[in-house]
DNA sequence: ATAAGGCTTCCCATCATGGGAAGGTCAAGG
DNA sequence: CCTTGACCTTCCCATGATGGGAAGCCTTAT
């Protein structure tokens, strides 16, 4: 299998299969007599499971240790849980500061008659100008 | 007043100040003899527009348009309103990404032991296994 | 044999920010 | 007056994860 196939199969670009390689979270795959990367179904599961936890927003260096316990057959059940929470809590605290914004946005676009005249709470707020309570 | 006092007064960093300086989002302030910048209140009073922009959320570039109706008196709300609608379901969607990623960890979180032993539904996740129902 | 498409490496760009080096400037104190 | 330390200047590099694209080689099908 070539790195398009590859790709295909796991759902990572050929880029990025090269940039995982080149980082040592994956193994350099053999090499055909014209230099040609050349993948087995191995190769794809652990592309598989790079893309999935990726995909549940694990950094790729959380992934690399996720991927040494998942190889480490005798890993503790709790280090992978560790990592993980500690990941729920770092996504947890990213989605408050998010809604914290979308809160003041939400308030500051309610205030905002949003026609044609200029005045404009939003940037009363921007420019530190005290908000007007009620309406 | 030089760049350092103008940062502490503002809350953006110098680093900053000459960044926004150098893709044109603020003006270059005036110079003295020795080639110090030299901010006012005024310029100030910008940097904190910029930094309270930037701490909702807006992109550098949603910032210079902000800034540029703030400067404009005679803008209409309504395109201040857009922008800050369109951002909202921005940071609206990231959430619920976010949230998406919490709530399939929480739920593979919930079903590891996180002890001494090797098994782990966390990882059988990643690893593609289709997870068990129940627990 | 040729064209199309896949592969290789290498460099550059993104976005917003920080780090740090090398060197100029200013203010305070000996 | 001179030193010291704190500031300022510009310039380059790094981050994290990804994409774009060029130049050149390889393979496959016509």
């Amino acid at each position: 299998m070539n790195i398009g196939q590859a790709s295909s199969a796991s759902g990572v670009s050929a880029k990025m299969i090269r940039y995982y390689e080149s980082i040592g979270l994956i193994s350099p795959p053999n090499r055909t007599e014209s230099n040609y990367r050349v993948y087995g179904a191995d190769e794809v599961h652990t592309l598989r499971f790079v893309k999935r936890a990726r995909t549940l927003g694990f950094s790729v260096e959380e992934t690399a240790t996720l991927l040494g316990l998942w190889q480490d057959k005798s890993r503790a059940s709790a280090e992978v849980k560790d990592i993980a929470t500690a990941h729920i809590g770092a996504l947890e605290t990213k989605i408050a500061e998010l809604q914290s914004m979308v809160k003041t946005l939400k308030h500051l676009a309610h205030c905002c008659s949003g026609d044609d005249r200029p005045n404009c709470p939003i940037l009363d707020d921007l420019a530190g100008m005290p908000a007007k309570k009620g309406h």
